[in-house]
RNA sequence: GUGGGCGUAGUGUAGUGGUUAACACGUCUGGUUGUGGCCCAGAAGAUCGAGGGUUCAAAUCCCUCCGCUCACCCCA
């Protein structure tokens, strides 16, 4: 029996190590550009750090947590998630005493068990960054700025942001029950589906997917006009940041969701997502809202806070959707032939060049033109041909397998060889 | 957790009861002696996802399991 990776885990291969370096050193730059340092918390924490922090009747912590005692008996948890982390790790180490806002990011994977699909995994990546202790607006607008300056920066066109307010727990304890109220008047016309969810959480039965329900919801109350005082204040001053935002970003869209309603427990006010214009069901790349009731519920004091979480294998599918598939793998710059009793001198020159920071192969020891052969099939950029002629001269052929640079022999010396790489390198790329 | 589709060489597929499972791409070798890409010839590579059952005979039909995939739930 093969053993094979876990279900829902995913093997990062060589073909894709340069896209995914590409996205994380674009997470880093993003983050840098606006001042947000790194900070990395354990792969796993005490299960009740979630379950306060997510909310225990969350989906997440109901079903989703991988979830194990270790050998003290002690309940642990693979992270499913990453703020409640981040805010458990600011109490614990007094960051709450640095000036406030402080500015965080973090790249790490996340477990959730799930049945996998098309952008949903058990293990995945996320880049998530958190603004901590600032309550005003102009945050909100940072961190979502923030966020699409990094879609954007990895070229992706046509992602909507969807943005809705979700008040307070008082406003939204009434809207609620106004909601539920307005529902009840259709339950008739409702799918079961939606009847049930009517129950277990009505705010759900607004982004449902049968269209019936939709056409029904487009006459319901609408939270945000159940807004109140600071509420509404805060709400509306991030709007106008909105259109700030779109002033100075040509690409930048956003549209009120009054269906946007997100699925932890300690989101309020702002809640939003980014979405490719044509996306499928797990569609959105970046999501995420403000959470001022959060580190209050892990036993912090009341500190306001704002952050997104992205998914990374779910921003190189949209990548891959979006972007050219250009081999994306690295090449060989120089590949070495070596012909009769020189392999050892072959390998010895190879080694030179690799200090030279000249990414170099020696050929397989075969045939001159199963060596060609190879050299052509991995892509290499030149050939040096090493053979006992060119020992005894001191001179070998340089060999240019894509331009159109004729061959012509060279000294064989490792720092002459390198020069004259990095010049044609030089005229490629003017 | 629920429901649909699918598992055949490294990859993509054909084959729907009957002799050595086919094709394309990829890989390797060769097409005289030390030169790639095109072309030609050849080779290697598959316990037909696993286990069980029906049958004289199973990749093909049935059951169970595993995995992939799509949708739902939910989420990044």
């Amino acid at each position: 029996m093969k053993i094979l990776a876990p279900r829902g885990t995913a093997d990062i291969l060589p073909k894709d190590q340069k896209i995914w370096s590409k996205v994380s050193s674009t997470c880093k730059q993003i983050a840098s550009e606006f001042s947000y340092d790194r900070i990395d918390t354990p792969i796993f924490e005490n299960t009740e750090l979630f379950k306060r922090g997510v909310g225990d009747q969350t989906d997440i912590v109901q079903k989703e947590m991988y979830t194990f005692k270790d050998h003290s008996g002690e309940s642990i948890t693979l992270k499913p998630e990453g703020t409640a982390p981040i805010c458990r790790s600011y109490l614990q180490n007094g960051l709450s005493n640095s000036p406030l806002p402080i500015r965080l990011y973090y790249i790490s994977p996340m477990f959730r068990y799930e049945r996998p699909q098309a952008g949903r995994l058990r293990q995945h990546h996320q880049f998530g960054c958190e603004a901590i202790g600032d309550p005003s607006p102009q945050v909100d607008a940072e961190i979502i700025e923030l966020g699409w300056t990094y879609i954007s920066r990895l070229g992706l066109k046509n992602i909507d942001l969807r943005i809705n307010s979700i008040g307070d727990l008082k406003n939204r304890e009434l809207y609620i029950k106004e909601l539920k109220k307005f529902l009840m008047d259709h339950k008739n016309k409702l799918p079961k589906i939606d009847q049930e969810r009517l129950i277990r959480s009505p705010l759900r039965v607004l982004d449902s997917k049968e269209e019936v329900t939709a056409e029904i919801t487009k006459n319901a109350p609408k939270c945000i006009d159940y807004l109140q005082n600071e509420d509404l204040e805060h709400w509306n001053e991030l709007i106008e940041f909105l259109n700030v935002i779109k002033d100075t970003h040509t690409q930048f869209n956003y549209y009120i969701d009054h269906s946007l309603v997100r699925g932890l427990d300690y989101y309020n006010r702002t809640v939003f997502e980014f979405q490719p214009r044509e996306s499928t069901s797990q569609g959105t790349i970046l999501a995420g809202g403000r959470y001022d009731p959060l580190i209050e519920k892990i036993g912090g004091p009341v500190t306001p806070a704002i952050g997104f979480g992205s998914g990374i294998e779910r921003m190189i599918l949209e990548i891959k959707k979006q972007i050219n598939k250009t081999d994306l793998s690295d090449k060989t710059d120089i590949i070495i032939i070596h012909i009769g009793e020189t392999t050892k001198k072959s390998y010895a020159m190879a080694s030179k060049l690799r200090r030279l920071g000249i990414s170099t192969v020696l050929a397989p020891k075969r045939s001159v033109k199963a060596q060609m052969r190879y050299a052509n099939n991995i892509n290499a950029k030149f050939v040096l041909i090493i053979g006992e002629k060119e020992i005894k001269s001191g001179k070998a052929q340089f060999k240019s397998l894509h331009s159109n640079i004729e061959d012509f022999d060279i000294e064989l010396k490792s720092d002459l060889i390198a020069k004259k790489f990095n010049d044609f390198q030089k005229i490629s790329y003017a």
